[in-house]
DNA sequence: ATTAAAATATGAAATAGATCAGATATTAAA
DNA sequence: TTTAATATCTGATCTATTTCATATTTTAAT
């Protein structure tokens, strides 16, 4: 885990950091990017939230421990800003994060972040609402999926949400373990590699050299709404 | 379905009407409360947001529609805000909501409340994510208790859930049919008659005049943890 | 008040999915 | 490189839950 202050750093992307002159000086003052191996976490579940956190490169995967298996609420992708819930009032995080491949994030102190959103409430405002209204939007229907869907119709889901949510293509590195695939659907593990053995074996999507290639959008559709 | 200018309403606690004269008229030219009858829909999935609910009275069951069976995400109750998502920008509902009891709400166009909030916006922005935090809280914990317990360990939550977060006490008028129960718990309709039987039958919970009473809550808290 | 319709109740059969057990392959460690 | 550990794979058994069938009770409608 690696960290630099954030003087340097000239990311156009960052919402909070395109705010003027006034803004940079004091973000770079009360930021730091951290870099992250993988598999490293970001937050735990129950610990006070402190920080708000800027995905500058790198997916984590957001996700509610329990005992034996966890349930893996949703994939964060670069530019998403994690922490905003608890950006008033003294509270915890409601999940854990961690990275599932490398990644590097931009901290920042809520209250400066408050601060700074404040300045141009708005923007602010309809920055976090909307932010919200499509994470709420994804939660909703993954939830959906989960308790309506049987096994196959839940992992079709599951690809469907990685390839058009997450990393935005048909074709796409797959860093995720079968574990991580029975937590993003919740089923057993070997459930989860009987299904997606099979997807592989009816030509629905292939697995090599870790790419993970969609080969027929319209079958994982097809089974997607069938549930 | 009636509807009355907001002009007389003196609510006290409704977090916009409280923001001086001048908020005072404005909001009064621009809501109309509405009463509800029991099972009345106070707006759909999939159409147009175009105003928010300040819910007044009544609990009103926020749910995902499917063909055959629905899930029930929530059930907000009085004092709630509905439709803070869609503030900013064209979206559509993404649940459905309807009143399981008669109630009654203020309705306010999207664009009057965006301008009284951003008179405030320090107390707006507080306000707002204070109550995404619960309920983000509380439909985590719904998707937890729904993909990882089994039958009976959902039933208790379920019923803890009313109990805690909505009823706030552990004896209430209980509106809900079976089948409220199994969407709400993501079973099947029969399931629910027996299990909610068996807690009867086992003098966990009672059921006399449709007044529901907590007998055990230890019991149920065992249940809900066993899974 | 009578009938129809809907909700509740309960057991038996069917089935989706988990668990278990054992094999092979891949990765990490020594 | 060899060994150990972990991940993937696959079939067989077991079990939780749904589905089906049918009875009873409650509610709504005429």
């Amino acid at each position: 885990m690696t960290a630099n202050i954030c003087v340097s750093c000239d990311n156009k992307s960052c919402p909070v950091f395109n705010q003027g002159k006034e803004a940079k000086e004091i973000i770079s003052k009360n930021t730091v990017r951290i870099g992250f191996k993988k598999d490293e976490m970001l937050f735990k579940q129950g610990a006070f939230s402190t920080h708000l956190y800027y995905i500058n490169s790198g997916y984590t995967k957001i996700y509610k421990e329990f005992p034996s298996k966890n349930l893996i609420l949703k994939i964060a992708n670069p530019e998403m800003i994690l922490g905003t819930a608890s950006l008033f009032g003294t509270k915890t995080h409601l999940y854990s994060a961690s990275f599932i491949g490398k990644g590097e994030v931009c901290q920042i102190d809520r209250n400066i972040f408050a601060q700074l959103l404040l300045k141009n409430p708005e923007n602010s405002l309809e920055l976090l609402l909307n932010q919200l209204y499509k994470s709420e939007s994804e939660v909703f229907s993954r939830f959906a999926s989960l308790t309506q869907k049987q096994l196959h119709g839940r992992l079709a889901d599951a690809i469907l949400y990685l390839s058009m949510e997450v990393f935005k293509s048909d074709r796409f590195e797959f860093p995720f373990t079968r574990r991580d695939l029975a937590e993003l659907t919740s089923m057993s593990n070997e459930s989860a590699i009987k299904i997606f053995k099979e997807f592989q074996n009816d030509g629905i999507v292939s697995l090599e050299n870790n790419v993970l290639h969609i080969l027929s959008l319209d079958l994982l559709k097809r089974i997607s709404e069938i549930g």
